[in-house]
RNA sequence: GGGGGAAUACCAGAGCGGCCAAAUGGGCCAGACUGUAAAUCUGGUGGCUUAGCCUUCGCAGGUUCGAAUCCUGCUUCCCCCA
């Protein structure tokens, strides 16, 4: 016997924070709203191709919208594309993907992305389906069947094909799968709510379409913003270079977090923590910084613990913030056969101690007054300077590049 | 099958016989400023035994006093026509 619902207002509210678009907008109420009164939960859609990821906090924005929706006695769907991973999402893509993944790298990558999402979503409560499972028992009939179903007037809807169309740049067959595909994986699992981008509208409002002609019900689409990376610009990717991985070491996260522009720390609280959102203005009226450290904390907090995030906050204040030394500087041997008579020019230590790539960089860094030594960061003046070396000497280079000397 | 175009440093992209280690933008690095943030500003961004030298502009040859720039072949990519 199924706990009883929330009020359909109280889910709402958790529901729909941070939420950009719900198509068709009135009807969320409704279907809480009646599976509240059958005691029926809802059965909510997400989609994934394993193609290899490192979960990051954008990926975890939909991840999260599930877990609140499990925390309110919803059913949990999660599909693993691993006939569409071979296909490629064209969304927002210019081009057609170049490589196609084989079956074998599939379910590495499908083990690998479920073991990061339980993180998130709590998977003992889950269903997990690989959409292999219906497609890969179609026959070529039921193929065409389905593809009579969709038009290429719908799929030049799309302004993703669109585009390539206009601008006479090739759009391949199996792409025009794509959207079919996931769209008859909500028919097949029988959804009543679809997570994901902005850029998924088309899928979901396809997926309506053939769940009716289906005769079954109709999902919905509650589509997430884009979060922004690091930069603060652009979304985050790994590509991007801009993430922040969930499986990061605490600290890391921490140094990444204390990079954000401040102007994103609202859109951040809102995404990816539960903080109210009247407590997240009172945050945000305070000094940035510390809006920026409580916000760091909390996330971590998530993936980790209370302690460990205040101890990668900590360590962050120690060694970034104050001025007080790293807390690991790494060790670095260097053979006393290495030096002329116990000293070595300045660009040569640099080099000898890997903090410079080449003879080059480091002359470049001392003339530009980055590279220190000794505990006081003695600056170096000039590259044939002679520093002479003795075990536990620190050398910088930079702000963030630095070791201890171990004479060997 | 036929025709056309392109390959330049991390990426994008100028250059089209000497003034080119190669414009410009992005990225990245350093410095200043700060809240070690962002933004901004400044400088830098092949290597070396650094007022100089050496190796780079798809690959291999050639022409020339001199080539990223011209010629030949090869490789790769793209586009168009059918």
């Amino acid at each position: 016997m199924p706990a009883a619902f929330a009020a359909v207002e109280d889910q709402l509210r958790v529901l729909t924070r941070g939420v950009e678009k719900i198509v068709p907008g009135d009807e969320l109420a409704r279907k809480l709203q009646h599976s509240r009164d059958t005691g029926i939960p809802l059965r909510v859609k997400y989609g994934i191709d394993p193609t290899g990821i490192d979960v990051h906090l954008g990926h975890t924005v939909p991840l999260r919208k599930i877990r609140q929706f499990q925390d309110l006695g919803h059913q949990a769907v999660i599909i693993i594309g691993n006939y569409t991973a071979m296909v490629g999402d064209p969304s927002g893509r210019d081009e057609a993907r170049s490589k196609r993944l084989t079956e074998a790298e599939v379910e590495a990558n499908a083990r690998n992305y479920l073991e990061q999402v339980g993180k998130v979503v709590d998977m003992s409560r889950a269903e997990v389906h690989r959409n292999g499972d219906w497609f890969g028992r179609m026959s070529f009939a039921e193929v065409l069947n389905l593809c009579g179903r969709v038009t290429v007037a719908q799929l030049l809807t799309r302004e993703d094909f669109a585009k390539r169309y206009r601008e006479e740049r090739p759009i391949f067959l199996h792409e025009c799968l794509y959207p079919v595909m996931q769209a008859w994986d909500s028919v097949e699992i029988r959804s009543d709510v679809e997570l994901g981008g902005t850029e998924q509208l088309y899928s979901f409002m396809l997926a309506r379409d053939l769940q009716a002609q289906q005769g079954l019900n109709q999902q919905i689409g509650m589509m997430s913003p884009i979060l922004v990376g690091l930069d603060g610009i652009r979304r985050m990717g790994k590509s991007l270079g801009n993430y922040i991985g969930i499986s990061e070491h605490p600290y890391e996260m921490m140094k990444k977090f204390m990079q954000l522009p401040d102007n994103v720390m609202k859109m951040y609280f809102e995404l990816l923590t539960e903080v109210p959102l009247e407590q997240v203005d009172q945050i945000l009226a305070g000094h940035p910084k510390e809006a920026k450290v409580s916000l760091a904390k909390n996330v971590i907090a998530q993936y980790y613990d209370a302690a460990q995030a205040d101890e990668a906050a900590a360590r962050w204040q120690g060694e970034i913030g104050g001025g007080s030394l790293p807390a690991d500087i790494p060790d670095v041997s260097l053979r006393h056969d290495q030096l002329q008579d116990g000293a070595l020019p300045a660009f040569r230590l640099l080099t000898e101690l890997s903090l410079c790539a080449s003879g080059s960089e480091a002359r470049r860094l001392i003339a530009q007054g980055g590279a220190k030594f000794g505990p006081e960061k003695t600056p170096i003046e000039s590259q044939d300077q002679l520093i002479l070396v003795h075990d536990g000497l620190l050398i910088w280079a930079g702000k963030k590049k630095y070791c201890r000397v171990r004479l060997g």
